[in-house]
DNA sequence: AAAAAAAGAATGAACATTCATTTTTATCTA
DNA sequence: TAGATAAAAATGAATGTTCATTCTTTTTTT
Protein backbone atom coordinates (compact mmCIF):
# COMPACT_ATOMS: atom_id res chain seq x y z
CA UNK A 1 0.00 0.00 0.00
CA UNK A 2 1.40 3.30 -0.78
CA UNK A 3 2.18 5.94 1.26
CA UNK A 4 -0.34 8.32 0.19
CA UNK A 5 -3.17 6.10 0.03
CA UNK A 6 -2.07 5.37 3.60
CA UNK A 7 -1.96 9.19 4.19
CA UNK A 8 -5.54 9.12 2.50
CA UNK A 9 -6.88 6.61 5.81
CA UNK A 10 -5.50 8.59 8.60
CA UNK A 11 -7.86 10.63 10.82
CA UNK A 12 -5.83 13.38 12.29
CA UNK A 13 -4.94 16.18 10.61
CA UNK A 14 -1.91 16.75 12.09
CA UNK A 15 -1.16 13.20 12.21
CA UNK A 16 -1.43 13.44 8.14
CA UNK A 17 1.05 16.17 8.30
CA UNK A 18 3.74 15.13 10.06
CA UNK A 19 3.56 11.58 8.25
CA UNK A 20 3.45 13.60 5.15
CA UNK A 21 6.42 15.30 6.03
CA UNK A 22 8.05 12.87 7.53
CA UNK A 23 7.94 10.98 3.93
CA UNK A 24 9.02 13.76 2.01
CA UNK A 25 11.85 14.39 4.56
CA UNK A 26 12.95 11.31 3.47
CA UNK A 27 12.18 11.50 -0.25
CA UNK A 28 14.40 14.57 -0.24
CA UNK A 29 17.11 13.24 1.60
CA UNK A 30 17.54 10.39 -0.80
CA UNK A 31 17.20 13.18 -3.76
CA UNK A 32 20.15 14.94 -2.11
CA UNK A 33 22.31 12.03 -1.74
CA UNK A 34 21.67 11.19 -5.40
CA UNK A 35 22.83 14.47 -6.68
CA UNK A 36 26.29 14.31 -4.12
CA UNK A 37 26.77 10.94 -5.29
CA UNK A 38 26.02 11.11 -8.88
CA UNK A 39 28.21 14.47 -8.97
CA UNK A 40 31.18 12.88 -7.54
CA UNK A 41 31.21 9.42 -9.25
CA UNK A 42 28.94 9.18 -12.01
CA UNK A 43 25.77 7.21 -12.11
CA UNK A 44 28.15 3.65 -12.85
CA UNK A 45 29.63 4.63 -9.82
CA UNK A 46 26.75 5.02 -7.34
CA UNK A 47 25.75 2.23 -5.66
CA UNK A 48 22.11 2.22 -3.86
CA UNK A 49 23.34 1.12 -0.75
CA UNK A 50 25.70 4.32 -0.83
CA UNK A 51 23.00 6.35 -1.70
CA UNK A 52 20.87 5.00 1.79
CA UNK A 53 23.66 5.15 3.98
CA UNK A 54 23.97 8.64 3.15
CA UNK A 55 20.28 9.30 3.31
CA UNK A 56 20.56 7.53 6.67
CA UNK A 57 17.98 4.55 5.72
CA UNK A 58 17.93 0.84 4.62
CA UNK A 59 18.52 -0.11 0.77
CA UNK A 60 15.32 -1.40 1.27
CA UNK A 61 13.51 1.85 1.64
CA UNK A 62 14.88 2.83 -1.33
CA UNK A 63 12.24 1.15 -2.99
CA UNK A 64 9.24 2.42 -1.26
CA UNK A 65 9.93 5.46 -2.88
CA UNK A 66 10.99 4.79 -6.27
CA UNK A 67 10.59 1.88 -8.12
CA UNK A 68 14.24 1.21 -9.01
CA UNK A 69 17.45 2.88 -9.76
CA UNK A 70 16.69 4.35 -13.45
CA UNK A 71 13.12 5.98 -11.60
CA UNK A 72 15.30 6.94 -8.52
CA UNK A 73 17.52 8.87 -11.27
CA UNK A 74 14.71 10.07 -13.08
CA UNK A 75 12.56 11.90 -10.57
CA UNK A 76 15.87 13.21 -9.04
CA UNK A 77 16.80 15.16 -12.72
CA UNK A 78 12.73 15.89 -12.89
CA UNK A 79 12.87 17.53 -9.49
CA UNK A 80 15.89 19.94 -9.62
CA UNK A 81 14.90 20.89 -13.07
CA UNK A 82 11.98 22.07 -11.70
CA UNK A 83 13.89 23.98 -8.84
CA UNK A 84 15.87 25.64 -11.60
CA UNK A 85 12.98 26.59 -13.26
CA UNK A 86 11.36 28.09 -10.16
CA UNK A 87 14.00 30.25 -9.42
CA UNK A 88 14.89 31.39 -12.68
CA UNK A 89 11.57 32.95 -13.22
CA UNK A 90 10.57 33.72 -10.04
CA UNK A 91 11.45 37.40 -10.27
CA UNK A 92 10.37 38.03 -13.96
CA UNK A 93 7.16 39.35 -15.27
CA UNK A 94 6.26 40.39 -18.68
CA UNK A 95 5.87 43.91 -18.64
CA UNK A 96 9.73 44.88 -18.61
CA UNK A 97 11.67 45.80 -21.93
CA UNK A 98 12.88 43.09 -23.87
CA UNK A 99 16.68 43.48 -23.19
CA UNK A 100 15.88 44.29 -18.99
CA UNK A 101 14.19 41.12 -19.18
CA UNK A 102 16.81 39.28 -20.56
CA UNK A 103 19.58 40.60 -18.11
CA UNK A 104 16.86 39.46 -15.39
CA UNK A 105 16.82 36.54 -16.67
CA UNK A 106 20.13 35.63 -17.34
CA UNK A 107 21.16 37.04 -13.82
CA UNK A 108 18.67 34.56 -12.03
CA UNK A 109 20.44 31.76 -14.51
CA UNK A 110 24.05 33.10 -12.92
CA UNK A 111 23.31 33.05 -9.72
CA UNK A 112 21.64 29.03 -9.48
CA UNK A 113 24.79 28.00 -11.39
CA UNK A 114 26.51 29.78 -8.67
CA UNK A 115 24.55 29.34 -5.85
CA UNK A 116 23.69 26.15 -6.41
CA UNK A 117 26.27 24.58 -8.27
CA UNK A 118 25.36 21.01 -7.07
CA UNK A 119 22.45 21.40 -8.96
CA UNK A 120 23.38 22.63 -12.29
CA UNK A 121 26.14 20.51 -12.22
CA UNK A 122 24.00 17.54 -11.77
CA UNK A 123 21.53 18.85 -14.75
CA UNK A 124 24.41 19.50 -16.74
CA UNK A 125 25.78 15.80 -16.43
CA UNK A 126 22.13 14.37 -16.87
CA UNK A 127 22.23 16.37 -20.44
CA UNK A 128 25.16 15.62 -21.83
CA UNK A 129 24.66 11.67 -21.10
CA UNK A 130 22.62 8.73 -21.37
CA UNK A 131 22.26 8.42 -17.75
CA UNK A 132 18.42 9.53 -18.28
CA UNK A 133 15.75 8.31 -20.02
CA UNK A 134 15.04 9.86 -23.07
CA UNK A 135 11.06 10.51 -22.06
CA UNK A 136 12.56 12.68 -18.89
CA UNK A 137 14.51 14.36 -20.69
CA UNK A 138 11.85 15.97 -22.22
CA UNK A 139 11.78 18.68 -25.33
CA UNK A 140 15.23 20.62 -24.59
CA UNK A 141 14.78 23.98 -23.67
CA UNK A 142 10.57 23.74 -23.85
CA UNK A 143 11.05 24.50 -19.98
CA UNK A 144 12.43 27.81 -20.58
CA UNK A 145 9.02 29.17 -22.32
CA UNK A 146 8.86 32.33 -20.93
CA UNK A 147 12.77 32.99 -22.16
CA UNK A 148 11.37 31.48 -25.17
CA UNK A 149 8.43 34.73 -25.25
CA UNK A 150 10.47 36.98 -24.94
CA UNK A 151 12.93 36.18 -27.66
CA UNK A 152 10.04 35.99 -29.82
CA UNK A 153 8.88 39.48 -28.89
CA UNK A 154 12.59 40.52 -28.97
CA UNK A 155 12.49 39.09 -32.70
CA UNK A 156 9.86 40.88 -33.96
CA UNK A 157 10.77 44.08 -32.65
CA UNK A 158 13.73 44.05 -34.30
CA UNK A 159 16.12 43.87 -31.48
CA UNK A 160 17.18 40.42 -31.20
CA UNK A 161 18.93 38.19 -33.92
CA UNK A 162 16.28 36.52 -35.87
CA UNK A 163 17.79 33.08 -35.39
CA UNK A 164 16.20 29.58 -33.77
CA UNK A 165 15.52 29.51 -30.02
CA UNK A 166 18.08 26.87 -29.95
CA UNK A 167 21.07 29.57 -31.10
CA UNK A 168 20.31 31.95 -28.96
CA UNK A 169 20.15 29.48 -25.82
CA UNK A 170 23.30 28.01 -27.35
CA UNK A 171 25.13 31.12 -27.62
CA UNK A 172 23.53 33.36 -24.56
CA UNK A 173 22.51 30.68 -22.28
CA UNK A 174 24.77 27.62 -22.49
CA UNK A 175 27.90 29.31 -22.11
CA UNK A 176 26.97 29.62 -18.59
CA UNK A 177 27.18 25.71 -17.76
CA UNK A 178 30.89 26.13 -19.32
CA UNK A 179 31.60 28.87 -17.50
CA UNK A 180 30.39 26.74 -14.20
CA UNK A 181 32.28 23.68 -14.78
CA UNK A 182 35.62 25.13 -15.59
CA UNK A 183 34.75 27.23 -12.31
CA UNK A 184 34.57 23.91 -10.43
CA UNK A 185 37.61 22.72 -11.73
CA UNK A 186 39.54 25.97 -11.12
CA UNK A 187 40.25 27.20 -13.57
CA UNK A 188 37.84 30.37 -13.56
CA UNK A 189 35.82 32.21 -10.88
CA UNK A 190 32.45 33.42 -12.27
CA UNK A 191 31.50 35.92 -9.88
CA UNK A 192 34.73 37.94 -10.72
CA UNK A 193 33.52 37.96 -14.78
CA UNK A 194 29.86 38.25 -14.38
CA UNK A 195 29.34 41.81 -15.96
CA UNK A 196 32.02 40.75 -18.95
CA UNK A 197 30.10 37.53 -19.28
CA UNK A 198 26.31 39.29 -19.55
CA UNK A 199 27.61 41.33 -21.59
CA UNK A 200 29.16 38.71 -24.31
CA UNK A 201 25.77 37.02 -23.91
CA UNK A 202 23.98 40.44 -24.82
CA UNK A 203 26.13 40.83 -28.03
CA UNK A 204 25.81 37.38 -29.08
CA UNK A 205 21.61 38.29 -29.72
CA UNK A 206 21.45 41.24 -30.24
CA UNK A 207 20.72 42.12 -33.25
CA UNK B 1 56.57 -9.77 -23.15
CA UNK B 2 55.24 -6.97 -24.68
CA UNK B 3 54.24 -5.96 -28.64
CA UNK B 4 57.16 -3.40 -28.90
CA UNK B 5 59.61 -5.62 -27.71
CA UNK B 6 59.00 -8.90 -29.42
CA UNK B 7 58.19 -6.61 -32.79
CA UNK B 8 62.02 -5.37 -31.92
CA UNK B 9 63.29 -8.94 -31.74
CA UNK B 10 62.00 -10.00 -35.59
CA UNK B 11 64.30 -9.47 -38.40
CA UNK B 12 61.73 -8.74 -41.91
CA UNK B 13 61.03 -5.41 -41.96
CA UNK B 14 57.98 -6.28 -43.82
CA UNK B 15 57.09 -8.86 -40.93
CA UNK B 16 57.57 -6.07 -38.47
CA UNK B 17 55.47 -3.35 -40.23
CA UNK B 18 52.56 -6.32 -41.20
CA UNK B 19 52.78 -7.37 -37.27
CA UNK B 20 52.87 -3.91 -35.96
CA UNK B 21 49.65 -3.05 -38.45
CA UNK B 22 47.54 -5.82 -37.36
CA UNK B 23 48.17 -4.66 -33.42
CA UNK B 24 47.33 -1.31 -34.41
CA UNK B 25 44.51 -2.12 -36.00
CA UNK B 26 43.22 -4.48 -32.95
CA UNK B 27 43.87 -1.54 -30.57
CA UNK B 28 41.58 0.91 -33.20
CA UNK B 29 38.99 -1.69 -33.64
CA UNK B 30 38.83 -1.64 -29.39
CA UNK B 31 38.63 2.30 -29.09
CA UNK B 32 35.89 2.30 -31.92
CA UNK B 33 33.85 -0.31 -29.93
CA UNK B 34 34.09 1.85 -26.82
CA UNK B 35 33.20 5.18 -28.14
CA UNK B 36 29.97 3.25 -29.90
CA UNK B 37 28.73 1.81 -26.76
CA UNK B 38 30.05 4.57 -24.37
CA UNK B 39 27.90 7.19 -26.72
CA UNK B 40 25.16 4.81 -26.41
CA UNK B 41 25.10 3.77 -23.23
CA UNK B 42 26.85 6.09 -20.99
CA UNK B 43 29.98 4.50 -19.10
CA UNK B 44 28.33 2.54 -16.63
CA UNK B 45 26.49 0.25 -19.17
CA UNK B 46 29.36 -0.65 -21.08
CA UNK B 47 30.77 -3.92 -20.09
CA UNK B 48 34.37 -5.28 -21.62
CA UNK B 49 32.65 -7.97 -22.57
CA UNK B 50 30.35 -6.28 -25.19
CA UNK B 51 33.44 -4.12 -26.45
CA UNK B 52 35.45 -7.32 -26.80
CA UNK B 53 32.30 -8.53 -28.63
CA UNK B 54 32.07 -5.11 -31.50
CA UNK B 55 35.81 -5.36 -31.64
CA UNK B 56 35.54 -8.99 -32.57
CA UNK B 57 38.12 -10.01 -30.22
CA UNK B 58 38.37 -12.10 -26.59
CA UNK B 59 37.24 -10.03 -23.33
CA UNK B 60 40.97 -11.25 -22.28
CA UNK B 61 42.63 -9.39 -25.11
CA UNK B 62 41.66 -6.03 -24.41
CA UNK B 63 44.00 -6.72 -21.32
CA UNK B 64 46.90 -7.20 -24.09
CA UNK B 65 46.62 -3.65 -25.12
CA UNK B 66 44.95 -1.70 -22.08
CA UNK B 67 45.80 -2.06 -18.23
CA UNK B 68 42.33 -2.13 -17.74
CA UNK B 69 38.58 -0.50 -17.93
CA UNK B 70 40.23 2.73 -16.72
CA UNK B 71 42.71 3.02 -18.91
CA UNK B 72 40.87 1.68 -22.28
CA UNK B 73 38.61 5.29 -21.25
CA UNK B 74 41.69 7.55 -20.89
CA UNK B 75 43.31 6.26 -24.01
CA UNK B 76 40.17 6.40 -25.76
CA UNK B 77 40.01 9.82 -24.92
CA UNK B 78 43.06 11.15 -25.54
CA UNK B 79 42.93 9.71 -28.89
CA UNK B 80 40.08 11.18 -29.84
CA UNK B 81 40.74 14.27 -28.59
CA UNK B 82 44.40 14.61 -30.24
CA UNK B 83 42.22 13.53 -33.22
CA UNK B 84 40.21 16.38 -32.70
CA UNK B 85 43.09 19.09 -32.46
CA UNK B 86 44.69 17.56 -35.69
CA UNK B 87 41.91 17.94 -37.59
CA UNK B 88 40.93 21.22 -36.44
CA UNK B 89 44.39 22.91 -36.79
CA UNK B 90 45.14 21.28 -39.86
CA UNK B 91 44.36 24.05 -42.44
CA UNK B 92 45.56 26.83 -40.06
CA UNK B 93 48.91 29.53 -40.14
CA UNK B 94 49.59 32.50 -38.45
CA UNK B 95 49.89 34.86 -41.18
CA UNK B 96 46.23 35.70 -41.87
CA UNK B 97 43.99 38.56 -40.34
CA UNK B 98 42.21 37.62 -37.10
CA UNK B 99 39.08 37.35 -38.30
CA UNK B 100 39.71 35.26 -41.25
CA UNK B 101 41.64 33.06 -38.53
CA UNK B 102 39.14 32.53 -36.14
CA UNK B 103 36.54 31.93 -39.33
CA UNK B 104 38.97 29.03 -40.65
CA UNK B 105 39.87 27.62 -37.24
CA UNK B 106 35.56 28.03 -36.12
CA UNK B 107 34.59 26.62 -39.35
CA UNK B 108 36.92 23.54 -39.15
CA UNK B 109 35.22 22.56 -35.72
CA UNK B 110 32.02 22.93 -36.91
CA UNK B 111 32.95 20.83 -39.75
CA UNK B 112 34.26 18.21 -37.11
CA UNK B 113 31.29 18.41 -35.07
CA UNK B 114 29.06 17.52 -37.90
CA UNK B 115 31.31 14.97 -39.52
CA UNK B 116 32.56 13.03 -36.64
CA UNK B 117 29.89 13.61 -34.36
CA UNK B 118 30.73 10.24 -32.60
CA UNK B 119 33.81 11.50 -31.98
CA UNK B 120 32.51 14.88 -30.66
CA UNK B 121 29.68 13.17 -28.43
CA UNK B 122 32.33 11.13 -26.79
CA UNK B 123 34.54 14.31 -25.93
CA UNK B 124 31.55 16.37 -24.64
CA UNK B 125 30.70 13.19 -22.34
CA UNK B 126 33.93 13.08 -20.87
CA UNK B 127 34.39 16.62 -20.16
CA UNK B 128 31.21 16.84 -18.44
CA UNK B 129 31.10 13.77 -16.19
CA UNK B 130 33.53 12.28 -13.88
CA UNK B 131 34.12 9.64 -16.42
CA UNK B 132 37.81 10.16 -17.18
CA UNK B 133 40.99 10.93 -14.61
CA UNK B 134 41.36 14.44 -13.42
CA UNK B 135 44.82 13.96 -15.06
CA UNK B 136 43.88 12.36 -18.02
CA UNK B 137 41.74 15.42 -18.60
CA UNK B 138 44.52 17.47 -18.37
CA UNK B 139 44.44 21.14 -18.35
CA UNK B 140 41.07 22.53 -19.38
CA UNK B 141 41.31 24.16 -23.37
CA UNK B 142 45.01 24.02 -23.27
CA UNK B 143 44.80 22.08 -25.94
CA UNK B 144 43.67 24.69 -28.68
CA UNK B 145 46.73 26.87 -27.80
CA UNK B 146 46.98 28.43 -31.86
CA UNK B 147 43.54 29.73 -30.99
CA UNK B 148 44.53 31.29 -27.89
CA UNK B 149 47.41 32.87 -29.27
CA UNK B 150 45.55 34.49 -32.21
CA UNK B 151 42.96 35.69 -29.45
CA UNK B 152 45.95 37.11 -27.41
CA UNK B 153 46.81 39.32 -30.76
CA UNK B 154 43.14 39.92 -31.39
CA UNK B 155 42.90 41.58 -27.78
CA UNK B 156 46.45 43.22 -28.12
CA UNK B 157 45.27 44.78 -31.33
CA UNK B 158 42.15 45.75 -29.75
CA UNK B 159 40.10 43.53 -32.07
CA UNK B 160 38.61 40.96 -29.77
CA UNK B 161 37.03 41.68 -26.59
CA UNK B 162 39.78 42.05 -23.69
CA UNK B 163 38.48 38.93 -21.74
CA UNK B 164 39.75 35.95 -20.12
CA UNK B 165 40.00 32.78 -22.37
CA UNK B 166 37.49 30.81 -20.90
CA UNK B 167 34.73 33.42 -21.59
CA UNK B 168 36.31 33.83 -25.23
CA UNK B 169 35.62 29.84 -25.73
CA UNK B 170 32.58 29.29 -23.55
CA UNK B 171 30.73 31.63 -25.87
CA UNK B 172 32.57 31.32 -29.46
CA UNK B 173 33.51 27.64 -29.19
CA UNK B 174 31.44 25.51 -26.70
CA UNK B 175 27.68 26.52 -28.30
CA UNK B 176 28.75 24.27 -31.08
CA UNK B 177 28.67 21.54 -28.28
CA UNK B 178 25.22 22.42 -27.47
CA UNK B 179 23.73 22.94 -31.24
CA UNK B 180 25.69 19.35 -31.82
CA UNK B 181 23.92 17.53 -29.09
CA UNK B 182 20.70 19.68 -29.95
CA UNK B 183 20.84 18.00 -33.42
CA UNK B 184 21.69 14.63 -32.10
CA UNK B 185 18.21 15.08 -30.51
CA UNK B 186 16.79 16.08 -33.65
CA UNK B 187 15.98 19.72 -32.31
CA UNK B 188 18.09 21.08 -34.94
CA UNK B 189 20.14 20.72 -38.34
CA UNK B 190 23.34 22.81 -37.82
CA UNK B 191 24.08 22.82 -41.94
CA UNK B 192 21.28 24.58 -42.55
CA UNK B 193 22.76 27.19 -39.46
CA UNK B 194 26.43 27.38 -40.05
CA UNK B 195 26.57 30.71 -41.15
CA UNK B 196 23.91 31.88 -38.40
CA UNK B 197 25.84 30.58 -36.05
CA UNK B 198 29.33 31.80 -37.18
CA UNK B 199 28.04 35.48 -36.92
CA UNK B 200 27.03 34.98 -33.53
CA UNK B 201 30.16 33.84 -32.25
CA UNK B 202 31.99 36.33 -33.70
CA UNK B 203 30.06 38.69 -32.16
CA UNK B 204 30.06 37.84 -29.06
CA UNK B 205 34.09 38.05 -29.42
CA UNK B 206 34.30 40.99 -31.41
CA UNK B 207 34.77 44.14 -30.38
C1' DA C 1 -3.53 -6.04 18.71
C1' DA C 2 -3.17 -5.14 14.02
C1' DA C 3 -1.21 -2.93 10.20
C1' DA C 4 2.29 -0.38 7.95
C1' DA C 5 7.03 1.09 7.61
C1' DA C 6 11.65 0.19 7.98
C1' DA C 7 15.40 -2.65 8.41
C1' DG C 8 19.20 -5.97 7.54
C1' DA C 9 20.39 -9.99 5.49
C1' DA C 10 19.89 -12.86 1.46
C1' DT C 11 19.67 -13.65 -3.59
C1' DG C 12 21.01 -13.86 -8.07
C1' DA C 13 22.81 -11.57 -11.94
C1' DA C 14 26.40 -8.91 -14.11
C1' DC C 15 30.78 -7.67 -14.50
C1' DA C 16 35.99 -6.73 -14.46
C1' DT C 17 39.74 -9.31 -14.38
C1' DT C 18 42.65 -13.56 -14.44
C1' DC C 19 43.85 -18.33 -15.61
C1' DA C 20 44.76 -22.40 -18.22
C1' DT C 21 44.72 -23.82 -22.79
C1' DT C 22 44.78 -23.45 -27.77
C1' DT C 23 46.15 -21.19 -31.93
C1' DT C 24 49.17 -18.54 -34.55
C1' DT C 25 53.62 -16.91 -35.77
C1' DA C 26 58.49 -16.96 -36.10
C1' DT C 27 62.81 -19.24 -35.81
C1' DC C 28 65.87 -22.92 -36.35
C1' DT C 29 67.75 -27.25 -38.32
C1' DA C 30 68.71 -30.57 -41.83
C1' DT D 1 62.67 -25.43 -48.29
C1' DA D 2 60.02 -28.50 -45.13
C1' DG D 3 59.26 -29.74 -40.85
C1' DA D 4 59.98 -29.26 -35.97
C1' DT D 5 60.13 -26.38 -32.07
C1' DA D 6 59.65 -22.55 -29.28
C1' DA D 7 57.51 -18.32 -28.05
C1' DA D 8 53.86 -15.06 -28.13
C1' DA D 9 49.09 -13.89 -28.89
C1' DA D 10 44.60 -14.89 -28.43
C1' DT D 11 41.01 -17.25 -26.41
C1' DG D 12 36.92 -19.08 -23.60
C1' DA D 13 35.94 -20.29 -19.29
C1' DA D 14 36.52 -19.47 -14.38
C1' DT D 15 36.85 -16.37 -10.28
C1' DG D 16 35.59 -13.36 -6.94
C1' DT D 17 33.35 -9.16 -6.17
C1' DT D 18 29.89 -5.74 -6.42
C1' DC D 19 25.46 -4.41 -6.72
C1' DA D 20 20.31 -3.88 -7.55
C1' DT D 21 16.58 -5.81 -5.81
C1' DT D 22 13.72 -8.82 -2.79
C1' DC D 23 12.51 -11.42 1.35
C1' DT D 24 11.77 -12.06 6.11
C1' DT D 25 11.88 -10.13 10.46
C1' DT D 26 11.71 -6.25 13.61
C1' DT D 27 10.13 -1.75 14.91
C1' DT D 28 6.91 1.83 14.89
C1' DT D 29 2.42 3.69 14.53
C1' DT D 30 -2.51 3.63 15.14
Amino acid sequence: MNIHFYLYLCTSKQDIMAKLQKSIDKRNALIKATIELVNNNGFHATAMSKIAKIANVSPATIYLYFENKQDLVNQTYLDVKTKYTDFVFKTYNENISIKDGFELIWKRIAEFNSKESEYSFFLNQCNNTPMIDESSRQEGIKHLQPLLDLWKRGKADGIIKPFSDQILYAYSINPLSFLMMAQKQGHFQLNDHIEEAFVTAWDSIKR
